[in-house]
RNA sequence: GCCGGAGUGGCGGAAUGGCAGACGCUGGAGACUUAAAAUCUUCUGCCAGAAAUGGCGUGCGGGUUCGAGUCCCGCCUCCGGCACCA
């Protein structure tokens, strides 16, 4: 056996070059095959590819690859999610152009994609940045506009100083901005959004529809969403005629109000202090919460006012003090609440510091009198019997809850109702590098949409890049000032544009039509290859981009633009690349560089690795040692087919004839098609990637083994003991050979397709490795001929006997009792039992 | 606090309730070589033993079972999501 390295840089160049010019991964439309869309989330052109990068594509091209040769009509494509901030920062700190920036990236990042050797069909190529793309994206604003789904409200929104932009709830993590970890603050501005809310309880609800997504993704979308079902019940003002709305989960403590809560900034507040004493304190409350975001204030301890104001609870008629409280959140339910200390802890905390009073209205399950309120060190907000509640009382208090509402419903002040965490979409930016919002100022005519065919409305390229002040776009006359679509008269257009997360929510739909120029898509083309059959990703984009996308789709379902209303029916989420145990980042210069591990050992090595180290939804631990493992792996296969094809140049040799092989022969065909199933199942059940690249270097080892020819080494599979003859010199033997050698490569494919491709052509075979159909498992082939039996005394592992495989229970039960270990091992103890598990075991049990 | 996931050799990791540690890395020994590298062969969970072999072993404590890494109950630790959401 030699130790030739194989020639990696050159058979890597040459085959890419050739399969762009044969184009064998471009897809089209075919009816007669079926379809599966594959799909890598899209990068953004940060500038390089990352190993995380490198894993994500390497996943999705195993996939790719395995369906194509599976008779798939295989749809992979890529792009580039291309508007975002850092090509604009580059353009503050270095004076470079953000589209230049961004341009020369993908430019780089594209030949790296080449050089991994992803099987992308690159005729569909888009970038979000062009206006053959974003002019849909705008089409696609004013659709959600013109359906009512996209609003321009005032509100207190996110502001992140280091971005000098708004940011959607979903970007603030830990009260920081996601990307550049300023604290976040607070401002009242007027800004866009899109009406997700609408969809809350469908993105909710078609979770179900999501088998194949991971549990856990799912629980977060349900966390963001957060639904909670209760009841609003109004509280008429004393003395005055207004009322005070609250939402509630808990109608049957409403005999338990001792008093209520407004958020400091509830535009009632005013209205109940103004004139009072009490209305300098309430302020100064309102003053204090105003800048804070929900976050902090969520440490800040409690503090609250009485407004001196009161109250009347609709179904007793008390009085009830009305305060006003930082706990209280005016973004979520009716910035209002109902304090009911005795069965909300929050509510108890409060009461407890202010001295209000605590009445008890659930008695818990158990307990045979009522809790003495001066007692209790906490609310108890389990469930019980309704005490104290007139004429609930005795109800379970679950049932309750129901009897409440109907009551409160008959009587006009309350009703069944459903809150969601979930807010609106803020989509403005105050930014130049991405969509403008297709909108104009008309002081005549409002707020009025560009017409559909004056899309897109480009973004200028001269712009002032100066830090401060309002964004390039505002400063930039020649854009802003323009004339009103529908009077012709003078008018502005908005300077916003969008969060990039509008662009990434419909793009997977853009690559069925990449080039279409009347609509987004063609619809038949959309629904011909969508929804995705495989979407793989980083587990960041769990809430954003995956609850978004499925946002849009939803809309454009109910629009008639799509037939299907999820847009991923399988998700993969794939672990994180680290190193030292951390990720790798820049700023932690821990960072390993794509390129520099295809130099030295080749895009079939890096991608082998990077699938092979770990299973694939678990992070991975960067190892040189671990990379040079798989490069001497691919090195042994290319000896092996290598040193084969040259000795028998010729593929049309004998075939094989099952009844004429050697019992090593067999063994070794029954590797092969062990294996063959073993990859299958693996990539096409579990997306077990690291098993299935495990059991081919199996395959290499018994292959090895085969060759050698005093070896001993029975393949694995087999149990049996290998047989005196040696070597591979007969006709069977060379077929048997073949057949292993052929399947290897084929198997070995999806995972390193350079190395394959020209070892598939040493073979002697015909077209592209990548063209042809799996192989097929023949389970003939496969059924093993004898097996080993674990015989166990007591359960405890005590002697091995080969047996026959077809051997019956009865017979395999007297073997074991014969055997002397097991003799040994039972003794003078009385045999009680024998289990026997046909093919795996028997476990003789004796008295104690 | 609620929810989700994980915990297995020196390391990455494998195991439809049925041989724990496949495969790879590391390390040891040998072959080839003037030598080294590469390659090939072989061993490599822990304890005892010269060996045969025996005992122990999947975070901890219980349980179900002929048999548990796997199922059930109760904990611990780590990772992730949500969290003053009424």
């Amino acid at each position: 056996m030699s130790s030739e390295r194989y020639p990696f840089a050159d058979i890597e160049k040459k085959w890419q070059e050739r399969w762009a010019r044969d184009g064998i991964y471009t897809s089209t439309v075919d009816a007669s095959r079926p379809e599966f869309y594959c799909l890598e989330m899209f990068p953004y052109p940060s500038g390089r590819l990352h190993m995380g990068h490198v894993r994500n594509y390497s996943l999705g091209d195993v996939v790719a690859r395995f369906f194509r040769m599976n008779g798939y009509n295989v749809l992979h494509p890529m792009g580039w999610d291309a508007f975002g901030l850092p090509a604009e920062n580059a353009a503050i700190k270095r004076g470079i152009h953000p589209a230049d920036w961004t341009n020369d990236n993908i430019a780089y990042m594209r030949e790296q994609l080449k050089r991994l050797g992803v099987s992308y069909d690159w005729n569909r190529e888009i970038a979000t940045c062009s206006p053959d793309y974003y002019r849909w994206t705008q089409w696609l604003f004013l659709l959600f506009y013109k359906r009512g789904l996209a609003y321009k409200a005032s509100s207190r929104v996110n502001w992140c100083p280091g971005c000098q932009t708004v940011l959607a709830n979903e970007q603030v993590v830990d009260g920081e901005c996601w990307r550049c970890h300023s604290q976040v603050q607070q401002k009242e501005l007027e800004q866009w959004f899109l009406k997700i809310t609408a969809y809350a309880d469908r993105l909710l609800a078609d979770l179900e529809k999501l088998p194949a997504w991971p549990e856990r993704v799912k629980v977060m979308q349900q966390n963001w969403i957060g639904k909670s079902e209760g009841a609003e019940i109004s509280f008429p003002v004393e003395g005055m005629d207004e009322k005070i709305t609250v939402f509630t989960t808990r109608p049957d403590t409403l005999f338990g109000v001792t008093y209520m809560v407004l958020a400091p900034e509830h535009p009632l507040v005013e209205k109940l202090v103004a004139g009072r004493p009490e209305a300098t304190r309430c302020r100064e409350i309102a003053a204090r919460s105003a800048p804070v975001t929900e976050r902090e204030r969520a440490l800040q301890e409690k503090v609250g006012a009485p407004t001196g104001r009161y109250a009347v609870n609709p179904v007793n008629g008390e009085r009830i003090p009305i305060w006003v409280a930082n706990y209280v959140l005016m973004e979520y339910g009716t910035g209002a609440v109902m304090g009911v200390p005795a069965h909300d802890q929050r509510d108890f905390e409060f009461a407890r510091q202010y001295g209000l009073p605590v009445r008890v209205v659930i008695r818990p399950e158990g307990l045979s009198s009522t809790p003495d309120p001066g007692q209790m060190e906490a609310a108890y907000e389990g469930p019980g019997i309704m005490v104290n509640s007139g004429s609930f009382d005795g109800l379970y208090s679950e049932d309750g809850k129901k009897h409440v509402v109907a009551w409160l419903e008959a009587h006009g002040v309350g009703r069944p109702q459903v809150q969601y965490r979930l807010r609106d979409w803020l989509i403005s930016r105050q930014r130049y590098w991405g969509v403008p919002i297709p909108l104009v100022y008309c002081d005549r005519c409002g707020i009025v949409p560009v017409p559909e065919d004056d899309l897109p409305v480009l973004l200028p390229r001269d712009v002032d890049f100066r830090p401060g002040g309002p964004s390039p776009l505002a400063r930039h006359q020649g854009f802003v000032s323009t004339t009103c679509p529908a009077c012709g008269g003078p008018a502005r257009r908005e300077t916003d544009t969008m969060d990039t997360f509008v662009d990434s929510s419909w793009y997977f739909m853009r690559f069925a039509s990449p080039h279409a120029d009347r609509a987004p898509f063609e619809q038949d083309e959309v629904n011909y290859w969508l929804p995705v059959d495989q979407y793989i990703g980083g587990i960041e984009h769990a809430v954003m981009h995956l609850l978004y996308s499925r946002f849009f789709t939803k809309v454009l379902h109910d629009a008639g633009l799509v037939d299907f209303d999820e847009p991923f029916k399988a998700l993969f989420t794939q672990g994180m690349v680290t190193l030292g145990g951390s990720a790798m980042s820049k700023s932690r210069g821990n960072i390993v560089d794509p390129d520099e591990i295809m130099d030295r050992y080749g895009a079939d090595t890096a991608r082998l690795f990077i699938l092979f180290a770990s299973p694939p939804e678990r992070d991975l631990e960067w190892s040189e040692r671990g990379v040079e493992g798989a490069y001497r792996f691919l090195n042994r296969v290319w000896r092996l087919a290598r040193e084969f094809a040259e000795e028998y140049p010729n593929p049309d040799g004998a075939r094989i004839v099952p009844e004429r092989l050697s019992r090593r022969e067999r063994d070794l065909r029954r590797k092969v098609h062990w294996t063959i199933k073993k990859v299958t199942d693996d990539i096409k059940e579990r997306f077990s990637l690291n098993t299935a690249i495990s059991a081919i270097m199996e395959l290499v080892n018994d292959i090895y083994d085969f060759r050698q020819p005093g070896g001993n080494h029975a393949p694995t599979v087999s149990n049996g003991d290998g047989g005196a003859r040696g070597g591979n010199s007969t006709g069977d033997g060379v077929a048997v050979l073949r057949e292993a050698i052929e399947s290897l490569v084929l198997l070995l494919a999806p995972f390193a397709p350079h190395i394959t491709e020209e070892l598939w052509q040493m073979l002697g075979k015909g077209a592209s490795v990548h063209l042809q159909p799996w192989p097929s498992y023949d389970a003939e082939a496969a059924k093993a001929e004898e097996i080993t039996v674990v015989i166990q005394v007591n359960g405890k592992v005590r002697d091995r006997v080969t047996v026959p495989q077809d051997i019956d229970e009865d017979a395999l039960k007297e073997i074991a009792l014969g055997r002397d270990k097991a003799r040994a091992f039972i003794g003078q103890k009385a045999v009680r039992q024998v289990f026997v598990v046909p093919g795996k075991l028997v476990n003789i049990v004796t008295d104690a």
